[in-house]
DNA sequence: TTGAAAGCGCTAACAC
DNA sequence: GTGTTAGCGCTTTCAA
């Protein structure tokens, strides 16, 4: 490998015929240069191919201009048919890009790798951290930011840390309730539900919405977990199938897993909506496309990447204005399923 | 924000009693250090809770244990539900997470941030960049090549750079061809694509395949080209329909558009294979769940993003066994719609 | 085996 | 406005 000499600031200093100083000045746009010493540098720069040497930039600014994104979890998990990373990563993006922020994303689906990630944000090579999807109480979130390093999280942390972490999350409750309250309006009674795992607050409180609803309504609860994933609402179906043969409905806690249970229901001989009413969440595209078209509860999952990077943004910056908690909307989305 | 103080190697040497110097071998693994020593270095370490700051380390060794993976496309493309540069990533992460180097990803959709990925490279954030799919003929491979900066693509380089990158790719046109001998061994006459990109390799290549297959058996051309999203598949599927009602087959460059070209036949009163065949691909999973299941073209995404992955550790540990390129191959995978 | 010292390339006071 | 200077935190000769 041919690691040719990269250009330092003394060599455009020496070609310019200035002091380092001034080059930096000129590289970093102060306004106090003289123009014509200005364009000298420039040029020099532009001859020379210069580009500054990040690395020690770092060292004396204390900054990297770069923010890191964690998904705790593997890398097929992040990368498989579930749009909901992706959603994230998408919102994350478009917020960095604008700020010129350099977005570096680290799945840390292992113990491994969680330490891996845990050294690297602590080794200073970003500016700030944040977290996607948190399993159980992670410990760490707390621990950089105890550090002092800006972390934010999407998804309410499951544990009050004594460091409160800044977070954006949904209203998973209002959105399972709406989901529920709709199967009970179209007459059904026998309301099954496919919950999400059990670590993770997305999966808890879309059960506790389900459970306050079918309080509510004086009926008995009906529960099976699964893990997002299609193949886990397959499993899940089939379960609920054999407790209850009876059963008109279920809300499933995930589009995934809705369209696993889709199949799941379709192979036990149940037609859709008529046997058996379907509620998805989540919204992804594909459940749109799905036969039949599942009725959802609509998440804002870009929005969330988006608010959670201008959370993220306002850390970096020290502006003031950085809400610990947004808690952002969900809505019904009707379509044949249910 | 509460930028508490890091400590130090000299915090940790000072706590030991011993050299900055010390520390620094303990902090590396050197085996020239006596036990008691090391031992009580690692104590220090312990309890200050030292991390070693990657900015000062990158400064002297030249070196980030970091890799970029360049995605020349927009966030939203690469997240979209074509599972293409997920396998990639994929393939990539596992390989360098194996190797215990960073993946740095970034996405360069537009000009800007092509300029933005450019700078960083050069910046010597990163110790390698790889390309997952390239347009047109990119200056940006050469050129960080020539900087001596390590790179490898993902899709043969449209240009045979005069600095000669190292690439993996798939056998497109075996792949193609096979999938056009075996329409023309169920009796079809009519065959129809739909191509891909012209700006890309996957699209050009896989374009001369269908061409070859059919001056091979004395066959007319049809056609239309799309961008490999589904969108497009539906839109150059109804070209095509327009184009010859009668047409009884057709080969799509991607799996996505493929999908795309299925609703567009359904929607048109078609029904597959009977009145036509149709042919994707890349094998993605949901191919196997599509009505029908698709026959599609199998080309292992994940492999090239290992493969891919290993080429670069291999610059950059200067091992000089790096291949120049790697095509690996294809697969026709026949389901019900073919 | 350990320590002293030089310096990686840059920014930011501070002086002029 | 511009230059001088002092480090940022680390690795790595070179001596001891």
């Amino acid at each position: 490998m041919v690691t040719r000499e990269r250009p330092t600031l003394e060599a455009v200093a020496r070609r310019a015929g200035v002091s380092r100083a001034t080059v930096s000045r000129v590289v970093n746009g102060s306004t106090t240069v003289a123009v014509g010493i200005r364009d000298a540098v420039n040029q020099a720069v532009e001859e020379l191919g210069y580009v500054p040497n990040q690395a020690a930039r770092s060292l004396v600014t204390q900054r990297t201009e770069s923010i890191a994104l964690i998904l705790p979890e593997t890398a097929s998990r992040v990368f498989s048919d579930d749009m909901f990373f992706p959603a994230v990563i998408r919102g994350v993006s478009v917020e960095l890009e604008a700020a010129d922020k350099q977005l570096v994303l680290m799945m840390a689906g292992s113990a491994a790798s969680h330490d891996r990630v845990e050294r690297y944000a602590m080794a200073g090579h970003v500016d700030g951290v944040m977290f996607a999807s948190m399993h159980g109480a992670d410990p760490l979130p707390g621990a950089l930011a105890r550090l002092g390093i800006p972390v934010v999280c999407s998804g309410r942390p499951m544990t009050p840390a004594e460091l409160p972490v800044p977070y954006v999350d949904v209203d998973h409750i209002g959105g399972v309730v709406a989901a529920v309250r709709h199967l009970l309006g179209i007459g059904r009674r026998r309301i099954a539900t496919i919950a999400g795992p059990q670590d993770m607050i997305a999966g808890i409180d879309r059960l506790t919405g389900y459970r306050t609803a079918l309080q509510e309504a004086g009926l008995t609860e009906h529960v099976a977990v699964g893990d997002f994933t299609r193949e886990s609402g397959i499993q899940a179906m089939h379960r609920l199938l054999a407790d209850d043969p009876g059963l008109d409905a279920v809300f499933v806690a995930s589009d995934m897993m809705a369209h696993g249970a889709l199949q799941a229901l379709k192979d036990a001989g149940r037609r859709i909506p008529g046997d058996v009413a379907v509620i998805g969440f989540d919204d992804f595209e594909i459940s749109r496309l799905s036969d039949p078209p599942l009725t959802t509860v609509r998440q804002p999952i870009v929005d969330m990447g988006r608010t959670m990077a201008r959370q993220m943004l306002g850390l970096v910056d020290d502006r003031a204005d950085v809400p610990a908690a947004v808690v952002l909307p969900t809505e019904l989305v009707v379509r044949a399923s249910a």
